[in-house]
DNA sequence: CTTGACTCCGTACCCCACTACAGGGTTCAT
DNA sequence: ATGAACCCTGTAGTGGGGTACGGAGTCAAG
């Protein structure tokens, strides 16, 4: 079936994506790709958005989000009639999510910077600045 | 042997830690902690700055990074002697991955925002912002 | 000197996110 | 109509990062 057609095999979405086939069943079962369109065959027949959900999902798993936390962020879309603060309120606090951890990377990256001019400086003794950097009381926080 | 003394017990550096006795020990054998002081009887001295560097690795560990590239940001320090160029070159490459990071977050902070705005609007949540960020050629990025 | 909290080590187990079979069925170019 | 290349289901194994025993030794307050 490498003809033209208007669907995609498994395969192709995989490929597309940078992924491997199972991959693309393991992310069906976990409810991250909607369930295709199966012929009588049982072959799944894909639409050509689901490679964009699949580098989607590549992409933020890529920052950090676990798959559960992506399927939120996939929902969050799905607002059908009412829920509208809801929604808005997970984007939110994602958004807060993510300043924090912008926020804590600037800090390793000022340390980081620090080490190496101090590298480049007649530096005589060690310590470690790095260390210093994300250094507060203790993150009780959550997760 | 709730007393004072100039040592900490595992039990001590755990709850300071925010962690459970089990992962100090984990990380002793990881190699991202040093094997402390081992008097006769076995148990575990620490000395307080061990408490410091375990906030650290949790730290670290929410900004998405593996033990392992936490090992290596830890082993980053201005040697005594020589190789600093080394330390500088490997300093320089972890700020590269951090602002790759960065951002990434940015992009998909900007995209959350946008959905947060179509979600105050009048319409319904209408079409998937989400999704158009971070949609661009395969994420074949290392890692 | 007992008792309860703490520690030791080793092994086993858990969740997550895949990844790899095994044993079949389907498609399609030749 | 055959064979390579694909797809199916189901189960099992992997690696990372812990977490939970079990059985025994240690510490220090009463």
């Amino acid at each position: 079936m490498k003809s033209a057609a208007q669907y995609l095999t498994i395969g192709r979405v995989a490929q597309d994506s940078g992924v491997g086939v199972e991959t693309v069943r393991f992310y069906e079962r976990e409810g991250l790709i909607e369930r295709p369109e199966r012929p009588p065959s049982g072959y799944r027949h894909y639409e050509p958005g689901v490679v964009r959900r699949m580098r989607f999902i590549q992409h933020a798993k890529g920052l950090g989000f676990s798959l559960h936390e992506i399927a939120e962020l996939l929902s969050l879309r799905v607002a059908p009639d009412g829920t509208c603060a809801a929604v808005q309120a997970r984007a939110l606090s994602k958004i807060r999510d993510i300043e924090v951890k912008m926020a804590a990377l600037r800090k390793m990256r000022r340390a980081l910077l620090r080490l190496s001019e101090a590298c480049a400086g007649p530096g005589p003794a060690s310590e470690c600045p790095i260390l210093e950097a994300l250094d507060q009381e203790s993150p009780r926080a959550r997760h």
